[in-house]
Parts: C-alpha cells; structure tokens; sequence
DNA sequence: GGACGCAATGTTATAGTGTTGCCTGTTCCT
DNA sequence: AGGAACAGGCAACACTATAACATTGCGTCC
C-alpha cells in the first residue's frame, strides 16, 4: 500500500458514491497539486480491486470501496438512478444459485456482476424520477 | 421496426457473440455500402433493448440478441473470457432473491444486470486462458 | 560502493465507447 | 394543406480506458 494508493482509496471512502476513474484523477491532482495521468489512476484502481478494497460497478463505469475487504467478496449493487448512491450487500445464496446454474452449462465461474437498479428509499419517498 | 434495426438485430444474431456498438457500425456500413454514424446505431439499440429484443453486457460494452423476447427478461448471462460466447440463461430464483434483498434496504428495482465471468465448458476442455 | 533487478509511477499519445445538438425526411392524423 | 411525431443523417464532442515507453526509488548481491 503506497501514498498513491492510500490517497485514492480515501477519496472513494470520503465521495459516498461511485466515483469514476476521472473524477478521481481530477481530485488527486487537485488535492495534491500535481498532474496525474489516467494510467497511474487505472493502475492503483487495479491493485485495490486485486486486494478486493475496491469494487468497480460495471453498470456505472465507477468505483466504489469495498465494505468488507476482509472477506471473499460476494457482493452485490443497489444503485440509486436518482441520487447516484449504491448499497453494498451480501448474500451467499446468489452466489449459490450462480454456481448451480454454472454448473448446469458446464461453465468455470472467476467472477461474478449482480448490479440492481432503481431507486433508494430515501429517493422514492420524495417522489419519482 | 424499421428496415434498420432489423438489420441490426439480424447481424446480432449473425454473430453468434457479444458485439459492440462499433463493430455494428461498421457490420452496417460495410453491408449496406453507406456511411452509418454512431448515434444511429445507439438510437437502433436502444430500441431494440426497449422492446426485450437485445440485451447489454454491461461487463464488455457490448451487446446481445435476447433468445427469449416474448417473456420479460430475468435473465443472467455467463460469458468466456477465452472465447468471447455468451450464454443466456434464465432463473427466476435469482430475481426472487434479489426482489428479497431488495426488499430489505427499501429498493425499488428496475432493472437487473447479472453476468458471470468464466470459461465455458469447451475452453475449460481444451486448457487454461 | 557500483551494478543490477524490480515495482511503482510518470508521460504522451491514442484507442474505444457513448452523447448532444441540430437538421431532414417521412408518416400519419385532422 | 398543416402539423405533430418519429426515424434517421451528420458533425462534433465527452467520457472511459489502454499502449508504449521513460523514469524513479529501493533493495540486494558481489
């Protein structure tokens, strides 16, 4: 875990929402006054996604901080279309499911995208879209 | 349907493989012999998306005939890194666990995205990626 | 200590993906 | 005919991601 990385991770943790690789160039290099281009961005991205701190969200071509880096994660999106927040969740019984259905078509699973849109509760109180 | 997205729904089909929107542009222009822009082609899968007749894999940016359209898609797809195929499955128990969670953090779903990442069952017989 | 190896980052350019805005033609309805 | 609604053409642009190559910093080995 270097500078770069840890400044990066942070960012995400402090943004509340997924945040795309850009806007995480522009707030690196703002906040430390030194340009950085898009590969170095990409590449730190990279390895926290290997170390599972970070999850991308294919759907939004964003990234968010893992909440439970310690655990093998079999997680998946609530994305709000409205507010731009996304609800981590667990639930192993999906993950059951997928690889029963894996299984069925002979297929070797390596990773797995389960992303749910709509709205938030707090989004749908208000009224709608 | 206009003769269009017909076209381009049957090049889909044609391909036997997820295809991106660029590739689509140039499948159409090269068969119809005349220059066709990006927005047409988006404005084309947008459509056919809308009408259940196309599906997007949001992990590869690229785009799916539906083999079920008649029925409102719950569908999941696996797809090989090796090979590039896809294949599209149905289970409804997944919707119904994600309906449940769902449920539990106050979401209203609209739309779902479920892709496994893998290798299909010939790729995985043949060696490793 | 000098030479090498290696991982991380910097730099520049470019590839790939998707959208906006504006205009034109067609259809269909009254 | 007048006019709304929809499909498509076109140019320019915005956003997302990677390739290719150079540099820095640090540890190790002789």
């Amino acid at each position: 875990m270097t500078e770069l990385r840890r400044r990066i991770l942070e960012l995400l943790w402090a943004s509340g929402r997924p945040a795309g690789a850009y806007e995480l160039i522009e707030a690196v290099t703002r906040r430390d006054s030194r340009p950085v281009g898009p590969p170095t961005v990409y590449r730190a991205l990279e390895f926290l996604m290997a170390q599972g701190l970070v999850s991308r969200i294919e759907s939004l071509n964003a990234y968010v901080p893992c909440v439970h880096p310690e655990r093998d994660h079999d997680c998946l999106f609530f994305i709000c279309s409205r507010c731009r927040a996304s609800v981590e969740l667990e639930d192993s019984r999906i993950g059951g499911l997928l690889a029963e259905d894996a299984a069925v078509v002979g297929f070797v699973a390596t990773r797995r995208t389960v992303e749910v849109e709509g709205m938030c509760a707090q989004c749908a109180e208000v009224g709608a879209a």
